[in-house]
DNA sequence: GATCCTCGAGTTCT
DNA sequence: CTCGAGGATC
């Protein structure tokens, strides 16, 4: 055997051989061997390589099995930050973006480069004089996690580039994912272990991607496909992204043969109408397009905004749709009273989750959409987040369904049902006396923005209700121990804590106490303004509605509802026991001022992930120095801080001419540099 | 009186 | 996120 001689030659040959099927298969997408050829040649490698240790390379095919397990991932920083797209959702939107960048690069037409905007998990690798050696997952764009032992286990990933003079230094930036038949198959196979399944592909991906064990990894059907290049020493940059991709597909790596050189904003949406209707036919799921200017001379004149190129954006498709049928339509007090109707739905996977629940609004909107308990419905995920019903499929509507009435009286507690003439949410005439109302004032009171009472959820507040063992916010300071501890799911320890977290939250600030109060028309924004304006708690319940409304922001309504709640001898009381049980704050002088701060009247807007803190933390900073977080984007936006993955906000801000900051421009703001 | 902006409130699922 | 409605502004 020839092996027995030249073993070298032999592994060389071998390795050179498997490489080469790889390209066929992942990258041209020919292949010319069999499974079981490849899998024999694969099995001589690897005995060759046990039987000659000294042999063995980190890039040889057979190290595609995974490697033993790591305690954890270590951070990898990215040599040129990760970024991410802004979005687009129309076709006027991505007519905006064609004539930005038209007046941009001032060229009448635009050359594009148009591609699949894949569904799977952003991920970037490092290729050292040709050799794959590290490559870690986006994470916040400038630092990511490394899992290069599971990356080298996805096939397509190419673990030497080919070519004579690979580049000295190559990273390159593409997605992972699972086609769609390999995750039907992990899933089958997940059932069969009576393991659990996995939503999707793209959380089969991340799932898959993110195991310490890489030979998990490597028993997943993984994908990859790259788009973009970092860093580039030793070689010569293409001057099109087309060419750039090109040259990658040269070196070995695989390449969306679905992308296209267009041109102008007819051939973006012409593109985009094309990929459109081959979506379903497509073996990987897809979220929208991508448009890239072409040239890289271009691109580097219209350069970045915050933390997205603008020379590029993502198209994309609409929110999926899908139909299923309403089993029931309940109806929700909330803290108000409010009565809304809530759609009970057969089970339906929509949107990457199933959906059960979908909210009607009010009476109004079910009246318009006229769904009836039965109705074949459309619906989809609002925003991609939050289940909406579309239409109603009158057709299947089975023949005795009832048109559906707001009830006469409280599902809860039998109050009458009252709807003032010019509302549109129908209320509960029962007050506190209702146990609804009662537990959803107590959830506010408790909730982060609030008291932040942690542990007193929906369940406990539940039971302690229901019980009677609370009636007010005042009884979550006088109940003892023994009554907490004897309800279910409540051991000595968990009941422990719910008391710790009560007891830490009578020390807080007279704005979350005013907010937790939950006064009508008064949510976090008012409570502040009260708080800073009267300064303390007794002048605030002294002021009579005229006093109110020299408030800035509060009108005749807002200083009615404050009012109301104050003159009311069952609050004064509750507020009075709350003081006597230790609930305290600092108070201050009236009309505490915040113009001396160096953001003073400054009005900001906070849109996407930031990497290095959360936006509470952020919302934080900017109020310590007198600044205002807004949430939506106007004229009147001095700043909108973005993030990663920003969305409508960022291209808003971007219409208007706002200045858009990332996190390291709002630090250097804050610091007054 | 009309219009623009914000704020409040309700909601889903993991 | 979205709707509705309160408040400010012209």
């Amino acid at each position: 055997m020839a092996a027995a001689k030249a073993p070298l030659a032999r592994v060389q040959a071998l390795r050179a051989e498997l490489e080469r099927h790889n390209y066929l298969y992942y990258v041209l997408d020919q292949p010319l061997a069999s499974d079981a050829e490849y899998d024999r040649l694969l099995r001589e490698l690897q005995q060759l390589e046990s039987d000659h240790p000294e042999l063995a390379s980190p890039d040889s095919p057979t190290q595609r099995v995974g490697a033993t397990p790591l305690p954890q991932f270590e951070p990898f920083a990215h040599r040129t930050p990760m970024l991410s797209l802004s979005n687009a959702f129309s076709e006027e939107e991505v007519s905006a973006f064609d004539r930005r960048v038209r007046e941009g690069v001032e060229l009448d037409t635009i050359e594009y480069l148009a591609e699949p905007k894949f569904d799977g998990l952003a991920i970037s690798l490092v290729y050292e004089q040709g050799r794959f050696t590290r490559g870690a997952t986006r994470g916040d764009g400038y630092t990511g996690e490394d899992v290069t032992p599971n990356l080298r286990t996805v096939k397509s990933i190419p673990l030497r580039l080919r070519g004579k003079a690979p580049p000295q230094l190559l990273e390159v930036r593409g997605e992972v994912l699972m086609y769609r038949r390999d995750f039907d198959a992990l899933n089958a196979r997940q059932r069969a272990n009576e393991e659990k399944e996995f939503v999707n592909p793209r959380n089969a991906a991340a799932g898959s991607l993110r195991q310490l064990d890489s030979r998990i990894t490597a028993s997943r059907a993984l994908r990859f496909y790259v788009y973009a290049a970092g860093a580039i020493e030793g070689a010569a940059a293409p001057a099109t992204h087309s060419a750039l991709e090109d040259w990658l597909q040269q070196l070995g790596l695989p390449v969306c043969p679905e992308r296209k050189v267009v041109r102008g904003l007819q051939g973006l949406l012409d593109y985009y109408r094309q990929l459109g209707e081959r979506r379903a036919a497509l073996a990987y799921q897809i979220d929208g397009v991508v448009y890239k200017v072409n040239s890289v001379a271009a691109q580097q004149r219209l350069g970045f905004v915050a933390r997205a190129p603008r020379f590029a954006i993502a198209h994309k498709f609409p929110a999926e749709e899908a139909n299923t049928e309403v089993l029931a339509i309940e109806v929700q007090v909330g803290r108000t009273g409010a009565l809304t109707p809530v759609a009970r739905l057969a089970p339906v996977f929509v949107g990457g989750v199933t959906v059960t629940n979908a909210t009607l609004h009010n009476e109004d909107e079910l009246r318009r959409k006229d769904v009836r308990i039965g109705d074949t419905v459309v619906v989809r995920r609002a925003g991609d987040v939050i289940p909406e019903v579309v239409t109603v499929l009158k057709d299947l509507r089975p023949r005795n369904a009832a048109e559906f009435s707001m009830p006469a009286t409280c599902p809860v507690c039998g109050s009458a049902v009252l709807r003032l003439p010019d509302e549109a949410v129908a209320r509960c005439s029962g007050g506190l006396i209702c146990p609804a109302q009662r537990k959803q004032a107590l959830l506010h009171f408790a909730s982060r923005r609030a008291m932040d009472i942690e542990g007193l959820g929906e369940k406990l507040v539940d039971q302690l209700v229901d019980n009677d063992i609370v009636k007010t916010a005042a009884d979550l300071y006088r109940m003892g121990f023994v009554a907490l501890a004897g309800l279910e799911r409540m051991a000595q320890k968990s009941a422990q804590n719910v008391l710790d977290a009560i007891e830490r939250s009578k020390s807080t600030t007279l704005a979350r106490f005013i907010y937790a109060l939950g006064i009508r028309n008064v949510g976090e924004a008012t409570a502040k303004e009260l708080a800073r304006y009267f300064g303390s708690l007794d002048r605030l319940m002294q002021a009579d509605a005229e006093m109110l409304q020299l408030v800035p922001d509060i009108g005749p309504v807002v200083a009615l509802s404050i009012a109301q709640f104050c003159a009311e001898a069952h609050n004064r009381e509750v507020i009075e026991q709350m003081r006597a049980c230790g609930v305290h704050w600092q108070e201050g002088p009236p009309g505490a001022a915040a113009n001396a701060a160096r953001l003073a009247g400054k009005v900001f807007v906070l849109t996407g992930t930031l990497p290095g803190m959360s936006r509470e933390q952020a919302k934080e900073l900017i109020e310590a120095q007198g600044g205002k977080v807004a949430g939506s984007v106007s004229g009147k936006t001095d700043y909108v801080v973005a993030g990663a993955e920003a969305g409508s906000k960022l291209a808003k801000a971007e219409q208007l001419g706002v200045t858009v900051l990332d996190e390291a421009g709002l630090l250097q703001l804050l610091e007054g540099l």
